[in-house]
DNA sequence: GTTAGCACTCATCAAGGTGGAGTGCTAACG
DNA sequence: CGTTAGCACTCCACCTTGATGAGTGCTAAC
């Protein structure tokens, strides 16, 4: 357990190093009045809280800056949060008047407010559709064997995929088994859709198990669950505005990182719910060993809908992003409520 | 004019520079053997080529380096088009083996393998929606005022977007709207849609006034032309391995434009058809003043349907992006015959 | 327990020196 | 007369050196 002082101390020279990127002498500190001791008895603290982990020395006669360990103690008990200031309501707000439409627009259109607002990057997990209710399905043939499948969810979300149909499949045949699959199915979760076309369609299997069984197929390639489109990352440059990204090398590896939407999906959708922070090797991935990311779920109706995230340095304005986060989930409730679809 | 032996020595150093991205001295070039002039008279050849404006020196006694005007001419006239490798060919036969569907995904997927193979970035602008014919259109309503419009054109694209739909509009009647439009106005380009409308409906005009006038006012909406959607950037990281891109400011003013999705639709939609090469401030824009850009527009069936580009330093390989692109688009003349839609 | 003092370490920066790559010029060569 | 060898010159890139200063750890005094 760490004294009073050590943690006065502590809060200090992370503070110091957020806004400076620079290791933080014992001098320093003593002179910024808050902590009233003399440089000498702040570096033997000093001394102390590296034994204990929380400060690294990047070369004798050096500062000290927090390590991963110290940011970790400085999140969990001595960040205080910031308030949002008057300037970062006033963009939010006009960001909230302008009329948003669809949740996922909010969304992204937040991240990037977010993201210009802090100067780190955003990335954004879109809803995942297979949770969603299917509202209306489409099948719009287009000569050839190939035809487009669109989907639309409770929530105003749309997917379509190009098909391939069986050779062997009449078209008007094909209408009457989407009409049931509308009529019949509205409402129910596109996961379950599959195992419900089976259920529901129970009693009328022997004369259109030859459709059903065709629909089903079809269903199968327009469910396919899309790679991409459920990611956005905005506001990439804006990291590079930070010092630790000053050598091109590293921000290589972080943008292929980015690209590479597999591992971002998995990194994403293991993300607890509410708001969490990850703090440099915390995130096991070797690009982002030297950054912190901090993710917020949002939820429709109680049950969640998606992650934002924002990736910044582990030097990062841990208070600020958090709030924002904050803010944003709070006043995005309202939003929904107030002009949204449902 | 230039003599045969300032051409030969010109483009030595061109293809040097673009090899090495280093000033090239007159010994280099004289010992590569294809020139077969000593070090001085190559000197006084390249005095002569600086004063005409083809070379540049960075600062007196290093090597010269190509000017704009000398990689103009070079691309012009000295440039041999590069036979594509085995190793290209062989990567692009397998990404046209893997069965592409939608056009775009072929032009993106292709402007993808291109950025790896080359390590520069591709852009690809994606089809004029509204010059595609209208295949199908559906409204479904979400609850509220709203709905989820749907456009489906024959090239198998789809764009949705949410709209409001007034209050006084009947949702049956709506539904009698919208199957006129299908029955009626199949095979329309989008542009043409309102206008045709209007005519088509002229009979019935005082029966259906109020619908066919909500339907403007959807299509209207629906319609609007899509900011962004339309403009794939991939291979950013790429060009990140270039040695001029060492410098994480150039990197940032760049990507910054990247970013910038209007002006980069102007840039894109004021290209001519056919191969074009803008070489550093021929393009005017000052973060891409010491890059190329190297655009191919891609058709079907006679009219054009986007833009393919290639962004990279001015130190480019001309020859092997041109004959690359150019690859591309006989391969992709094929692969849209065989077995894409249409 | 706290603080002043001091020797020590080490990154950073500017100044000076060196090597090498490359040039321009001149004179000689075929 | 075009081509080439030779040479002095330029200038960047690199290294070394020394000075500066920020910061530490330790010790002794308060």
């Amino acid at each position: 357990m760490l004294t009073e002082r050590q943690q006065l101390i502590l809060g200090a020279i992370i503070n110091d190093y957020i806004r400076s990127a620079e290791p933080v002498g014992s001098r320093s500190i003593s002179k910024r009045g808050d902590v009233g001791f003399s440089p000498a008895t702040i570096r033997n603290e000093m001394a102390d809280l590296e034994e204990l982990g929380f400060l690294e020395q990047p070369h004798t006669s050096a500062g000290r800056i927090p390590s991963i360990q110290g940011y970790r103690y400085y999140v969990d008990h001595l960040m205080k949060h910031d308030s949002v200031t008057d300037n970062e309501l006033k963009t939010m707000r006009s960001f909230f008047a302008s009329r948003m439409i669809e949740m996922e627009q909010v969304v992204q259109h937040a991240a990037m407010i977010i993201s210009n607002l802090t100067n780190y990057t955003s990335i954004v997990l879109g809803p995942d559709s297979v949770n969603q209710a299917l509202k209306h399905f489409q099948l719009v043939p287009l000569g050839g064997d190939k035809a487009v499948a669109i989907v639309v969810t409770d929530t105003g979300h749309v997917e379509n995929r190009t098909v391939t149909i069986p050779a062997d499949l009449d078209m008007s045949d094909m209408e009457k088994a989407v009409r049931f699959l509308n009529e019949r199915l509205s409402g129910v979760p596109l996961l379950r859709l599959k195992s419900r076309l089976f259920s529901e369609a129970g009693e009328e299997m022997g004369r259109y198990a030859e459709q059903i069984e065709g629909l089903l197929g079809i269903l199968e390639q327009a469910l396919r669950p899309e790679q991409d489109g459920r990611l956005f990352v905005s506001g990439t440059t804006n990291i590079l505005t930070q010092p630790e990204f000053k050598d091109v090398d590293k921000v290589k590896t972080l943008f292929d990182l980015l690209d590479e939407t597999p591992t971002m999906l998995k990194l994403f959708s293991s993300m607890p719910e509410g708001i969490q922070v990850r703090i440099g090797t915390e995130n096991d991935h070797e690009a982002i060993a030297s950054c912190s990311l901090i993710t917020a779920t949002y939820a429709l109706d109680g049950h969640s809908l998606g992650t934002i995230g924002i990736l910044g340095p582990t030097r990062m304005d841990y208070g600020k992003v958090i709030s924002l986060l904050g803010a944003l989930s709070s006043n995005m409730h309202l939003m929904i409520g107030r002009g949204g679809q449902r």
